[in-house]
DNA sequence: GCGCTTTTGTAAAGCGCTTTATCAAACCGC
DNA sequence: GCGGTTTGATAAAGCGCTTTACAAAAGCGC
């Protein structure tokens, strides 16, 4: 050890007897070697814990052997169920060998910034906008990447979601065994894709069913509670009356209070269904019923296919669209 | 630019008709040079699309610019406060020009193998526990760090933390001029170190206030819902009744729904105080009266007390305490 | 014990930057 | 127009690894 910092390759290779490109060779499992060599060698690393650098190894390999998870943060975003995602994914990128990461953006910029800094080799993307940024960055960038969510455009990238048109269909579904025919769909922002793709879902089924598709039916929420409380105005303001609601979690929330605090009651005069089984549905009053998006396989889902982009730069385009599970609790009941 | 791959330092200097030096100090603002040059210098940088190799660039200066915040997360660390911290601190760090980047971990091996990288020069530590292994390997590796919260061992590491003995305070003495005098602490598991500092604050406080100390009126949970309704069970057990209880944002959701299956109201029959004004705390029924910790602040300090260290390794250590603020909601009243 | 392959190892180049001398030219006072 | 300083630039070394090309030693059939 030259004394002062950490010690390097070739303090061990002093150490164990050996050059520095067996020690490389042997903590790389590179070649074959005597066991006898690489038990001095291991040992020596061991006495000096010895690590590699990082910078020094990365930019003689070409590789980091490290990959991130974007996500957005919005003082609105505070939904638990994201930290469900970044629990699922670490755990199952770490699994893989890999170091895992994960980044936060409040602006394109220190997205930009980190992102061509090359640390990592591949990135998973949530939170995915219409036309999210950061998709066509990396395009831009040739740094492969999974989009956990669907942009507008799909073409030519790795995508992994969950099967909407499936989950309006297990909402939809539950809520006509019980008989309700007046449901409506409260939307989130749209800007959001995931949004408009459940809306278009929602409204192809209507359709199948032979239910009059109608506007009276249909409102959009700006995310904010009062948003919510808006959109909700507005349903009931119109048209028959509405006797079942299907939502996000989160504004079904709101929803839940709101309904309660005009006298209604849930599910005996309206049913509420929920989309994501957020942490939070099962803690509302009454327990809300909703979607299990199967969270980690949707994690897996997408750890395989960067694992596949970053073998095969050049494989065709996965998209693979995860079913979800209705998880009935107490906010859902028959039509009276 | 050779043909392939990244546009390196070489072909700026090229394009740009100085030397590789020239271009490095330019970019590092370092040293003076003709406006004229800088331009061409940094039109050439435009124009090839140049960004500096990290890996080479931290290999070369020993630096990386980069801090992580790093999160343990459980399946039951669901409180929706923690996207606060992240959000937060993101957004504190990144505004000081450097890199930041959230590393969750679920064993020691996973951040062992990052923090030891190097990709990080400092870290910030949340969700400490009594015995933090984080803490002790960061000493070892010699990397500088911020603990948000304490460990049981702060010596000679800077530590950023809630003023817990004021929290104590702001609660116990809203309930007492409330007119209760009966007030039960549901304590977190007391492995996590603030947990067990909360209830000593809460004990020094009783004892301040003249209030004999009971151990009737402390009770734990073990996190999960079950606990919580076990300790609630063991607090209503015994004595006289209880007219008021402190405990934790989450804990408190579910005390909320207990008491209300027994028939008592809130806050009529019982207050509820809670300890972190998590964004579920106002969803809850009631609204739950809680202690807000200005996360904003607490993610200011630690990031300004880690630049510190970064600029000045040896500089003494700092223990800040972020003072809080009581949030009155609806599941406070007067006592009966 | 000769050619052959396989095993085990090495020296040296180089990844793309920063940094440490150095130095030529321009400027300055006198 | 001569020392001395400032300005604006450069060449070369080296950060700590991986990789390529090459070689000595060992094993093997006959």
């Amino acid at each position: 050890m030259s004394g002062k910092g950490m010690p390097t390759i070739y303090d061990i290779a002093r150490e164990a007897g050996v050059s520095i490109t067996t020690v490389s060779n042997i903590l790389n499992n590179k070649g074959r070697f005597k066991p006898e060599t690489v038990a001095r060698v291991l040992e020596a690393v061991e006495r000096l814990r010895y690590r590699p650098n990082f910078a020094a190894r990365s930019l003689a390999a070409r590789r980091t052997y490290t990959v991130a998870l974007s996500a957005l943060l919005t003082p609105e975003s505070f939904d638990p169920l994201n930290l469900q995602y970044f629990g699922a994914i670490a755990q199952v990128v770490s699994r893989s060998g890999f170091n895992f990461l994960l980044h936060i953006s409040h602006d394109r910029e220190s997205f930009e910034r980190f992102a061509s800094t090359g640390i990592c080799e591949g990135w998973l993307l949530m939170m995915i906008r219409r036309q999210d940024e950061r998709v066509s960055l990396l395009k831009d960038l040739g740094v492969p990447f999974v989009s956990i969510g669907r942009p507008d455009e799909v073409e030519g990238i790795d995508v992994v979601d969950t099967d909407f048109e499936q989950t309006a269909r297990l909402a939809l579904e539950h809520l006509l065994a019980l008989g309700h025919r007046r449901i409506a769909y409260l939307a989130e922002p749209l800007e959001f894709g995931y949004s408009a793709i459940r809306l278009r879902a929602y409204r192809a089924l209507l359709r199948e069913y032979g239910l009059e598709e109608n506007a009276d039916l249909v409102a959009e929420t700006d995310g904010t509670e009062a948003g919510t409380v808006r959109a909700l105005e507005a349903l009931w303001s119109k048209g028959e009356p509405i006797t079942a609601i299907i939502t996000h979690d989160i504004p079904a929330l709101t929803v839940l209070q709101t309904l309660k605090s005009w006298g209604l009651r849930v599910p005996e005069d309206v049913s509420v269904v929920g989309c994501s089984d957020s942490p939070l549905a099962a803690l509302a009053d009454p327990p809300l019923t909703t979607i299990n998006l199967h969270v980690d396989r949707i994690a897996e889902a997408a750890a395989e296919a960067l694992a596949r982009r970053l073998q095969e730069p050049e494989a065709p385009p996965v998209y693979t669209l995860i079913p979800a599970r209705l998880v009935v609790r107490g906010s859902t009941g028959p039509c009276r």
